[in-house]
DNA sequence: GCATGATTCAAACAATCGTTTGAATCGCCT
DNA sequence: AGGCGATTCAAACGATTGTTTGAATCATGC
């Protein structure tokens, strides 16, 4: 029977850690089921057995890589977020605020040379579209407050903008963050002209804020379907929006 | 030695279509490491070396997947941009004509409910954020020509933007656009108010458009960089784009 | 009708998988 | 010192992995 929740009396400061950051490290690089038990404790120099004494199954491991990085990045953006509505004293904040609040905590969280934050955001990218059974729950519980109150930003900051509209704009932000802030590069999109600043994170955030900023408060679509497909009339190009 | 590439003389017409379809419901919703050949091979009710026989390796097997259904979808992309950029007669096309161009073919792949394009699609958008061993160049091959044809669309739709800018808001283009079509719903965004429609593609793509149009088309970000977190002026509220 | 090549099949291959075991080791307490 | 709980270790567990084998089956050629 494995330990409880007690702290450890003075056994291992860091053989948790050192799991952690190995399967966090060769989840990413290779994926959840391809990545071995073995690979990940020989990587963290740890015995075999240790996962299973430490976390109980591989399963409850990665469940463990979430928890540790997602609970304070999630915290961060509420507090980011609740500190520029005080700073903003009532009035509704501007969309880029809030997608600031959003973007900024992971932005710091990859800036840290030191731990391997910039790997746990592309395994937290990939994440977002793995059904995988073992993580069947660990998202939507850690993201839930998260979605709920940057929803109630976003709806008084586009006050134009109906509701359902407004989450499925929150959808396509979310998904183009991820993408972003992952890092992917497997369409070598960036190669294809070997963009200056790609590895710098700062410089991703001040060029998506304005892109996504601009696609919530664009002009609603029309609700009639005007079919623009192969309409072989020439109004429209230029000046649709 | 397996079968080179003869065209089978009438041998099994089906096999290997059912091996590939199995294939890919199975590594949409259980990725690839974490599917076996074995659960594979019972799906497609086939048996369990016909998968070596006919593919040769497990490896060889997700390339076959995505080989097949990737090929036709990007040449109907290319298709349908050149056939809007020929009605258009030498004007530039609309930024919303070549997203349409990107979507559509993505869309009606969706549609057809006989094959199972919605799974692959959903395979696809995880496929982009992983960087699997196995298919390291699979991606990149197909999508080269794409990225480059809508490339130089895309400038001559945004004359205004400058390349560097450009390349980056395509980036954030496709991470929403795989986003979106993969279905995700990890975040359970949509469930917070259960969106109308979020079963229907066109909906999507109604919503989707005018969404990365916007992005697109956005005023370009200052060069300097006023760090705008935590500044107390309240004038970052309001009308910022 | 029978040889031929392609395909399917049941069975087994070695390797690796996640997990468990029981003894050895460590650090701390009275 | 010595006992004690927490941790580490080497070794093994049965199960499952991708792959291979060789015979059986099929359709087709002459």
């Amino acid at each position: 029977m494995p330990t409880l929740d007690r702290a450890p009396s003075r056994g291992s400061p860091e053989t948790k850690d050192r799991i952690l950051a190995a399967a966090e490290a060769l989840f990413m690089e290779q994926g959840y089921g391809s990545t071995s038990l073995r690979a990940i404790t020989a990587k963290a120099k740890v015995n075999l057995a240790a996962v299973n004494y430490h976390f109980g199954s591989k399963g409850s491991l990665i469940r463990a890589v979430f928890d540790r990085r997602l609970g304070p990045l999630n915290q961060a953006r509420l507090d980011h977020l609740r500190r520029l509505e005080r700073e903003a004293d009532g009035q509704p904040l501007a969309p880029e605020a809030v997608l600031e609040a959003m973007i900024a905590p992971a932005l710091q969280l990859s800036r840290d040379p030191l731990q391997q934050g910039a790997a746990f955001l592309r395994l937290l990218g990939r994440a977002l579209s793995e059904p995988a059974e073992t993580m069947k729950d660990v998202l939507p519980n850690h993201y839930r407050e998260v979605v709920l109150r940057f929803k109630e930003a976003f709806v008084r900051a586009l006050p134009h903008v109906p509701e359902q509209e407004l989450i499925w704009r929150m959808h396509f932000t979310f998904g183009a963050m991820a993408y972003a802030m992952a890092g992917n590069d497997a369409l070598q999109l960036i190669a294809t002209c070997d963009a200056e600043g790609a590895s710098d994170p700062e410089a991703i955030i001040r060029r998506l804020v304005p892109f996504l900023a601009a696609g919530l408060e664009a002009p609603l679509p029309t609700l009639a379907r005007p079919h623009a497909s192969h309409s072989p009339d020439t109004n429209t190009n230029r000046q649709a929006a």
